[in-house]
DNA sequence: CTGAAAGCGCTAACAT
DNA sequence: ATGTTAGCGCTTTCAG
């Protein structure tokens, strides 16, 4: 014992064994097929920068010690984590499902990850989630929204992490931006409606900042257009976000109460529209005789309704793809411009107006 | 100049510089504080273990950094990433979405972040995804169906992750189960239907594996009824996933065309439901009087559509939230259970029948 | 209660 | 074309 404790203090300085993983390692794979570490990541990482026999061998004892790549080490040491974090208000809103979809599967064409995080309409949360995110040290950002804070802005800008902000437009994006103006929509479905010589128009809308500005606008230009004596005169029935179809019917029921003289109502989504002309017929009036519905989103029902809904599309999958591309090319050092887009929209007619 | 080197010779084995990444770490934030690596950490992951001047001084350290932890580098140091993988079929699919919503809440209550895999109802698509999962050393993995491939249930065994498979069960899960019987459905819904004295039952159905077993025990229950002769008189409209609410009124109309003396359709899904009940109306007839309507997953609308529709409620919050807890639960080594839970169904009897 | 050392599994930078 | 070495930023282990 006193001997090997001499041995200890000059030859070999104490090992502190730490529990093995267990697992398959790059080594355990190298060892396998006699070559280096640095061979086998060669192998994986840029497999034309070796030779076919040495792959052959490589890709062989991988398959044989059947070796996962721990991509947490390898994001470690390259400094790239191939993980994406998209910011979501609500999951389940139907209206972002394209863009994540297209998100999603445009990242895991090229092996990226999708990281998903829910942060509500609430900038508290915001702040939280990208905090606990960054974390992560994702080589992107997608929101699908406008930056809030400040402080969360200057978080965003001293990372250097690509960053997308999705679904808006504004003059002063942190980084890179795709989306459309919602102001535009507001103002177009009034001049479509105020053309139709509809002269009592309503709104029906929920209360998230994006809905907000298509609801102002709205309300504005019917203003502008001497449809209504001034923007507050618009009625409006406003409840929190995500709407049901029970929520908007008992909205729009409430405003024709209200207000029987209502010829037109402007949704903030095709789920309100679609409660909004339930609720119109049950009440005894037709659409759009009576009342036109415009929806906001085409949902994928709105053309197969009775009557189907005259809506505005948006172009999600394109946000989607398009952001993640972005992303994409900026960590592969591909691209370091600061892309920004209007995808734009189209009011689709349809027989609800 | 030269003395310099010649101590580098000796004592200082050439460095090689990697650039330096510019992050502020751990150490960075050590150095401010005037205390050791090792206590920041501690007032991190252990804050009760620090003593409140400490505690004080690196919190104070920590905020004047704008130091953030990388989660990676401690995600590879104590082998756990608090992150957990979800394997969706389809990320649009209305039916997941109280599941999602309920698994990226719970997991983000206690600092897990998920990570999103839409992996079809393809099987290659499944093992791909989920090699690629394993990668960044999820702590768990929640797939909303059961596993299908013998290979992939070989690696995830021998990954030892926790696993909870969802949505259906088996008598043989790979790990953790929880979800509910569609056989059951099937049977339970032909048993109301020929309750209800109809005589003629149809079925449109998506092409997804779980409607399949739902469409199968739901013909075979008629059979046994002696509703149908046989089950394959069952009419059936099949289309793939993910059905829209127009495919829906397609696959209905052929249906009463083919087969006008119909009186009752069970759908896979509420929007299938609801294409159908618009068909069938636009063919003149009526519901539930002429024709009732079953749905399937209670969707938000489904109770406030005219007629309101007859549904399969099932429990994916339940779902959702009970696999990240039993996932977290395994992680942390607070349970080594191989939880297994049926949270049934129930048929909410609306309008529509 | 605090600190020093040793790695987690991988890749980048330098060698050959 | 392949090997060697030194970290990436953190946590664990052990020593005080």
């Amino acid at each position: 014992m006193n001997t090997s404790s001499l041995l200890d203090a000059e030859d070999l300085p104490r090992r502190r064994p730490r529990r093995g993983s267990g697992r398959v390692t790059l080594m355990d794979v190298a060892q396998l097929a006699g070559v280096s570490a640095q061979t086998v990541s060669r192998s994986l990482n840029s497999p034309e920068s070796v030779p076919p026999a040495t792959l052959a061998k490589v890709r062989e004892a991988i398959a044989t010690a059947g070796y996962v790549p721990d991509r947490l080490a390898g994001a470690l040491a390259s400094g790239r984590s191939r993980l994406v974090a998209a910011l979501i208000p609500t999951i389940g809103s139907p209206v972002f499902q394209d863009t994540l979809q297209a998100l999603s599967q445009t990242l895991a064409q090229r092996g990226y990850q999708l990281m998903l995080g829910e942060c509500g309409y609430d900038d508290a949360d915001e702040a939280q989630l990208i905090e606990n995110l960054l974390g992560r040290r994702p080589d992107g950002i997608v929101l699908t929204r406008l930056v809030q804070g400040q402080a969360v802005r200057d978080r965003l800008l001293a990372t250097r992490i690509p960053v997308v902000e999705t679904w808006d437009l504004t003059a002063e994006p942190v980084d890179m931006l795709i989306g459309f103006c919602h102001g535009d929509v507001g103002r177009a479905v009034a001049d479509f409606l105020a053309g139709q010589g509809r002269r009592h128009p309503a709104l029906v809308t929920g209360d998230d900042p994006r809905a907000g500005l298509r609801g102002h606008s709205f309300a504005n230009q019917l203003a502008a257009l001497g449809v209504l004596a001034k923007a507050a005169d618009l009625p409006v029935a406003r409840a929190p976000s995500p709407f049901t179809v029970g929520m908007a019917r008992t909205a729009t029921r409430e405003l024709l109460d209200q207000h029987p003289q209502i010829d037109a109502i402007f949704c903030s989504t095709d789920l309100i529209a679609w409660g909004a002309i339930t609720e119109i017929q049950a009440s005894g009036r037709r659409v759009p005789e009576d009342v036109a519905v415009v929806g906001f989103g085409d949902l994928n029902f709105s053309q197969d309704t009775i009557p189907s809904i005259t809506s505005v599309r948006t172009h999600g999958a394109v946000i989607g793809e398009q952001a993640a591309q972005w992303v994409m090319d900026r960590a592969e050092g591909r691209s370091a411009e600061a892309h920004r887009m209007d995808v734009g929209f189209a009011l689709i007619r349809r027989g609800s107006t």
